[in-house]
DNA sequence: GCCGTTTTCGGCCCGACTGTTTTCAGTCG
């Protein structure tokens, strides 16, 4: 069992407490538990078979002892009998924004809805305003964001699929005949969230490779076969389509599986216009493997990365040999945005700073919340000023890595900053967010973050529209108006790198660089693992045609501090 | 629930907003 499976289990357990009316801190205690869990870095297994489970900090004897029930059972009694007091609908519902443990269960008491179909219903029946407390506005709401939710249809985040991809992915290597394995679809592409995860294999005989890997522990039930190819569910929700083809089509295979359609047929029509045909009778090479580069090549083209293909200007590019050098992970040489035990991190800034520089960083920029996020513990100036009398002090004993003074300040609701201009102006990097009424007027937030872009003390606007993939959507924000200033003042936008942001997003970074406006890629890490997360960000940049000038981050240490400075 | 300890029970937790109300409970970050 993997580490966020057995967190997944807490997690739940937490939201049913809380639905059964549990003690706050008892509920707390399972919900840090879950984080901390997630954030390991080893197999919780191992650190089981050692007895090590109650020296995790945070991990006390009754939640150790839930664990070990877990491993050694596969499940927690406390948790199934819960589930069966609690129908799993009911979380979803509570899961919806507005809605939490106290309205869900009036919902079911008083008008016995246990899922989203049902809450729907009521909804629209006008007999959810008949509750104290709630109204027509709630009404509607609730009708707004499962229709929403439904019109994502089993979406997932791209880092989900991807961590599945492999997966599956090392097991169809160990069977024997496969030659190669890679993902293609949306997956290869990079999109932010993905509908199935298709895989392409190379094998001798498919029918075999399809009968093996239909065994496969994860594989719940097959959805449709042919010939080649094959659909499961996994036991993550998420479908897993295969198609096995001998090794000399494997790249054409893979190509056409990447996708995306729009690009393949300009292709297909390029091809067609040539009087060429994009099949392996087109393109056959004697005893030679068919790459994807040689596709390209019979049309005269330089091969395009996946990230670009979605025919956005990429063919056209092409054509004129002017594609973009993409930016790569190995460019990053910072992040600018982390945070640590001194807000609401999980580590300390010497186990960021020691990951940072086994990552091959030469900066990162500490840059906890500001005083006013109460619940993220957020520094108040004079911890602020203690967090910065230290990391000068640590950076005396550095000589090839430099840590450099941050903050991470709220855009208060009134326009204002969480930290007086006097102290920001001392502190390396400013990064300025939203972390609070998400809920204002389209002017009222555009003037409100306009008046970040527009301090010089702020270096860098984080998560700019304060979307959540698969969650909740971006604020009501005249976004055109914030580039603009954005560009006028030189003020930097962040690309947040973590699989649930992705913020911003691929066009608006894309349109961010045409204006001129630089960006930085920064993964916002609350602990070591998450600092892994930068090829999200990257992958967001390269889907934005960005190039590593485009991007702060990719600065030597100097150069970026001057660059922050003369800004 | 966990933690810490002046070792065995008390502290942990916070303020703003929202939609519903006429004074506030519920939700959220």
């Amino acid at each position: 069992m993997r580490n966020v499976e057995v967190a997944w289990i807490f997690r739940e357990l937490a939201d049913l407490l809380e639905l059964k009316g549990e003690d706050f801190f008892k509920i707390r205690a399972y919900r840090n538990a879950a984080r901390i869990l997630s954030g390991l870095e080893r197999p919780l297994v191992e650190i089981w078979q050692e007895g090590g489970l109650a020296k995790i900090p945070g991990i006390g004897k009754n939640i150790a002892a839930k664990i070990n029930e877990i491993l050694s059972t596969g499940g927690l009694r406390k948790h199934e009998e819960l589930l069966r007091e609690f129908p799993p609908g009911l979380l979803e519902i509570m899961s919806l924004p507005g809605i939490g443990p106290k309205k869900a269960a009036m919902l079911r008491e008083r008008l016995g809805v246990t899922n989203l179909e049902e809450l729907a219903r009521a909804a629209r029946e006008k007999r959810v305003r008949t509750l104290p407390g709630m109204g027509s506005k709630t009404e509607s709401e609730i009708i707004r964001n499962i229709e929403m939710r439904e019109s994502l249809g089993g979406r997932v985040l791209l880092a989900s699929a991807r961590e599945l991809a492999a997966e599956v992915g090392g097991y169809l290597k160990g069977i024997p005949g496969v030659k190669r394995v890679e993902a293609g679809g949306s997956l290869r592409r990079w999109r932010e969230t993905v509908g199935d995860v298709d895989l392409v294999v190379a094998g001798d005989d498919a029918g075999l490779v399809l009968e093996v890997v239909s065994g496969y522990p994860r594989f719940r039930q097959m959805l449709e076969s042919s010939p080649g190819r094959a659909k499961f569910l996994t036991d993550w929700g998420i479908v897993v389509e295969l198609e096995v083809v001998p090794e000399e089509i494997f790249y054409l295979t893979l190509f056409k599986n990447t996708g995306s359609k729009a690009h393949y047929r300009r292709l297909q029509q390029l091809f067609a216009e040539r009087g060429l045909s994009l099949d392996e009778t087109g393109l056959a090479q004697k005893d030679a493997l068919i790459k994807e580069e040689d596709i390209y090549a019979a049309l005269g083209l330089p091969w395009i990365p996946p990230e670009l293909r979605e025919d956005r200007g990429e063919v056209e590019a092409a054509l004129e040999n002017c594609l973009p050098s993409l930016i790569e992970t190995v460019d990053i040489k910072g992040d600018l945005h982390i945070h640590t035990n001194w807000s609401d991190g999980l580590n300390s800034i010497e186990q960021m700073v020691e990951r940072a520089r086994a990552r091959g960083y030469q900066y990162i920029a500490v840059t906890d919340h500001s005083r006013s996020l109460k619940i993220a513990r957020g520094l108040s100036l004079e911890r602020l000023r203690k967090q910065h009398e230290q990391i000068r002090k640590m950076n005396e004993s550095l000589t090839d890595f430099r840590i450099l003074t941050g903050i991470e300040v709220d855009i208060l609701p009134g326009g204002g900053l969480d930290c007086p201009d006097e102290i920001l102006e001392k502190i390396d990097v400013v990064v300025a967010s939203i972390h609070s009424a998400f809920k204002q007027d389209r002017e009222t937030m555009t003037r409100r973050i306009l008046s970040a872009v527009e301090n010089k003390n702020v270096d860098i606007i984080g998560h700019l529209t304060g979307r959540l993939l698969l969650q909740r959507e971006g604020y009501e924000l005249d976004l055109e108006r914030v580039l603009e200033a954005a560009a006028s003042y030189g003020t930097i936008l962040e690309i947040n790198a973590s699989p649930d942001r992705l913020d911003l997003d691929d066009l608006n970074a894309r349109k961010a660089k045409e204006m001129g406006i630089k960006l930085a890629i920064n993964t916002d890490a609350h602990d070591l693992k998450r600092l892994e997360d930068m090829l999200y960000g990257v992958s967001v940049a390269r889907r934005a045609w960005l190039e590593p000038g485009d991007v702060i981050n990719t600065m030597p240490v100097e150069d970026l501090c001057k660059f922050l400075q003369e800004r």
